[in-house]
DNA sequence: TATAATTTTTAGGCAAGCCTAAATAATTGT
DNA sequence: ACAATTATTTAGGCTTGCCTAAAAATTATA
């Protein structure tokens, strides 16, 4: 059995390796954990024991297959609950990731898979941070809002960022579907609103709308 | 700040003060948590230094207003989240409870509130056992299903333990409405479904309907 | 009521996970 | 290259929550 702490370690070690691509030093994770470089070594020692990790002494640390495998199901837990968290309960993006990392901690595989599905099987979370697959596939890119980029940003539609119905449908009256090309012409500063150009029409869209739409920056 | 184990002792002495409505001892306690009757010594002097329980040495305990407070709460989480388990991610009965026990640790006044309100204020879990309130308040009688009364019953109906449309369609159809008296004319044995006198007629019903009807017995 | 049986508490220990201070290894700058 | 700085590990201690064995209190029984 992995206890919490242990968790939180390899959570630890996988955020700093996606950031870094590099072999985690003992420091890097004493900071993002807040605990004391001597607590992270004598842990270290632990998870090696365990064959959750690659431990050199003075060299650093990086995560086994399986120690990979579980931080991989931790991150995905997390990111599964905060988008529950904010597509079904109504948090803000703020707000949710306290609690997801107590719910990231949860056992149950079963769980985790019902949720997803309860979802519909979402890939980026409401930060824009992919969600590992059940099998620990992880898309390398952040996704981009339409909402970020700045003016005269060209782009290629990608996604949407929610299934409500209402909003699936106001986008097919905008004509724009995954792949349209745009332009954002424009960006007024009191409400976030866009000016976009597509298909040589001009369209102007709320931040609620630009907010849920992921693109591809062009050129 | 309150641990997991201490969490754990406050349900523990809540819910046997449920059953028995005495003073709880630390025989019962140990029992319960599956451990050594001297931690649970231990583990009172701890929360009687806390205020979370009255103890007297020899004598046995009981939950202090504030400690039965956070055991409601803690009870409160545990059957929202069996709730949510059954009704949103399709689980069945039986397969909650360890989840919840996990879950029902999760810190956050809001989530909790959050998610009575996803799940439309229930009042009772799927097991039937009462809700805690938000306040604490918590009814004191399990609901009885419909589909567990014997044969001649007599009773009304006073409530309904899912809100599908297509059942509350079909109680309608029936003429099934909260406070309608009914008897309990026969149950087949082979499958569970029910003769049921109501207004005179006599409406048969599958097992799937009367475990989804809340009920009182009269006489 | 005195003794036996049971329940509960105390005493002493152990593992996990944290700490600070001191020692050692690695890296950097000249 | 080697001294100074920085990073890491080791040593020794602390708390929480558990354990077993023994002592003390309570309850049951003859």
């Amino acid at each position: 059995m992995i206890t919490l702490s242990e968790e939180n370690y390899l959570k630890a070690i996988l955020s700093i390796n996606l950031e870094t691509n590099e072999i985690v030093s003992t420091n890097e994770i004493a900071n993002i954990l807040e605990t004391s470089a001597a607590s992270v070594s004598e842990m270290l020692k632990k998870l090696e024991e365990k064959n959750l990790v690659d431990y050199e002494k003075y060299k650093g640390v990086s995560l086994s297959e399986f120690g990979e495998k579980l931080a991989l199901e931790i991150l995905r837990k997390h990111r599964l609950w905060e988008t529950f968290l904010v597509n079904k309960l109504e948090f803000s993006w703020s707000e949710v990731h306290d609690i997801a990392e107590q719910l990231e901690h949860i056992k149950s595989k079963k769980l985790t898979n019902k949720l997803d599905h309860f979802l519909n099987y979402p890939k980026f979370d409401p930060h824009g941070e992919p969600i590992p697959s059940k099998n620990g596939i992880i898309s390398p890119t952040k996704r981009v809002l339409l909402c970020e980029a700045p003016t005269n940003t060209r782009a290629i539609i990608m996604g949407v960022a929610t299934d409500e119905t209402e909003f699936l449908d106001y986008l097919t009256q905008l004509n724009f579907k995954i792949g349209s090309k745009i332009k954002i012409l424009d960006i007024i500063l009191f409400d976030k609103s866009m000016k976009i150009e597509i298909d040589d029409k001009i369209e102007q869209i709320s931040e609620e709308v630009s907010n849920n739409i992921h693109i591809k920056i062009i050129k």
